[in-house]
DNA sequence: TGAAATGTTGGGGCG
DNA sequence: ACGCCCCAACATTTC
């Protein structure tokens, strides 16, 4: 038996398959420590929200469930992540510790950082990459620049070799023999108090295994009508594996490998949009604030508290808005046809900057993340790469009736318009008065009134647009 | 991964 | 029979 003790130090890939981290650890036949480390967020400009903070906590408890039946069990500890793993490494002999990278600007040190403190402590690191499938480094234009189109990225990722085969979990894993103390999951304090999380506890299980049961499902059931299922808010037609992939519960090779094999372009494509999101990132890493277009710094935003409220807790009046805000708001996640509509709504509708909706969605989505978040807003919002053109104005009432024709989707997330016929369902306050006694609702008392004229503020949109245009 | 405004075409009603 | 108007239906342009 090899002498020595390796640390893991898990971080977003909250996972035993297709860990290259662990796979290198399990194989040397030392001693591991698996071990993760809460750095108390409050200085970290985009700290977990509270959803993300209850899914990680529900993803601990999953993957020391996991290591427990190999054998081992998670070990947590607190605060600056160099610092812990040096002080564990103390404690327990460690010489080496091996981690995945992760690919966020975190706003504290880099890995690089990390790696020389840890060193200087006399600690050997390796490190691995297994967040995404492509590397910044070789996804480049012929100039040697990042993409700023989609197209041509997806080109280029698509004409890299296939990725590499998933790793299989260790078989065993050999925890050290000494005493290692650890912080309690609940001490952490990721759940907050009060605990409002029920809504989303009936819809979400966090954790490796769930992970791969859908990814199956979803490709055994539901991937041959992906192309145009997942625009339908109202059915299961997506894989709703954007959580599990944020925390790395389920890598992204695993996910390309079993979805090439079945040939669902459709499906890699979209996995390709967070691997261009990261990369955009990668490159721009102050897009997460700032327009990646500097003439949208001098856009003329409104401020509206009230609207914002609106918006928020799904009041805006339109149905079709106010479900997917009610779904967000009760689920922690939202469809992603809806996520265009809405982010529409508050950007160009209302004329509210799109880094206000991406805060509440960072606060809000279970899967948030900020790659995907700030290239979904910034592309909403026209100021991004690869943008939406600013004069393309979602129409609230016509993507509703286009992709919820029968207002499904509608009325399980807003049951007080649950009587209204489908053909006023998306847009209530052109429905004759008898219609809607009849459905018990009372426009400005059971449901509201728009509390903006579309068309109005399409127009009031376009100038605001047209304002950028002559400096 | 829009939508509205504007332009064109062609069939049918009708004097 | 013919021209005229109307207006869907579709196409193109513009924001």
């Amino acid at each position: 038996m090899p002498a020595g003790l390796v640390m893991v130090w898990f971080r977003s890939d909250l996972r035993l398959n297709d860990n290259p981290a662990l796979h290198f650890a399990a194989s040397t036949g030392k001693s591991v420590l698996p071990v993760f480390v809460w750095n108390a967020p409050r200085e970290i400009p985009w700290a977990q929200g509270r959803a993300s903070k209850w899914w990680l906590h529900e993803s601990l408890v999953s993957l020391d469930a996991s290591l427990r039946q190999k054998g081992a069990r998670l070990v947590i500890r607190d605060g600056n992540p160099g610092l812990a793993l040096a002080t564990l490494a103390a404690e327990t002999g460690a010489d080496t510790v091996v981690w995945n990278s992760t690919r966020e600007p975190d706003g504290r040190e880099t890995d690089a950082e990390l790696e020389r403190q840890l060193r200087r402590a006399g600690i050997s690191v390796k490190v691995y990459r297994s967040a995404f499938l492509f590397s910044p480094d070789n996804i480049r234009t012929r100039e040697g620049k990042p993409f700023l189109v989609f197209t041509p990225f997806w080109n280029a990722c698509r004409a890299e070799k296939p990725s590499r085969e998933p790793l299989p979990a260790p078989a065993r894993i050999r925890f050290p023999e000494v005493p290692v103390s650890s912080r309690s999951l609940d001490e952490l304090g990721l759940i907050p108090a009060p605990d409002r999380t029920e809504g989303i506890r009936a819809v979400w299980k966090p954790g490796e295994p769930t992970a791969q049961k859908m990814l199956h499902e979803f490709l055994v059931t539901r991937v041959d009508a992906y192309k145009t299922d997942r625009e339908i808010p109202s059915i299961r037609g997506t894989s709703r594996l954007s959580a599990y992939l944020h925390f790395g519960e389920i890598s992204p090779h695993t996910v390309w490998h079993h979805a090439f094999a079945l040939n669902a372009e459709h499906f890699l494509r979209q996995l390709c949009w967070r691997e261009f999101a990261s990369h955009l990132l990668f490159h721009f890493p102050h897009a997460a604030d700032h327009p990646l277009k500097t003439e949208y710094n001098r856009f003329p935003w409104n401020e509206d508290t009230a609207a914002l409220r609106a918006w928020q807790t799904g009041a805006t009046g339109f149905p079709f808005v106010d479900a997917g805000m009610r779904e967000l708001w009760a689920t922690g996640w939202q469809h992603n046809r809806v996520r265009m509509v809405t982010a529409s709504f508050l950007t160009k509708d209302l004329l509210l900057n799109w880094t206000l909706g991406a805060r509440w969605f960072w606060e809000t989505l279970v899967d948030a993340d900020l790659g995907n978040n700030t290239l979904g807003w910034q592309w909403v919002a026209g100021c991004g790469a690869d943008a939406a053109p600013y004069y393309r104005i979602f129409n609230p009432v016509l993507q509703g009736e286009k992709f919820d024709p029968k207002g499904e989707y509608v009325r399980r997330w807003i049951p007080e318009l649950a009587g209204v016929s489908d053909r006023f369902i998306h847009r209530p306050w052109e429905a004759p008065a008898g219609e809607l006694r009849a459905a018990g609702v009372r426009l400005g008392s059971t449901y509201p009134f728009p509390i903006i004229h579309h068309e109005e503020a399409r127009k009031r949109a376009l100038s605001a647009y047209a304002s950028l245009r002559r400096p």
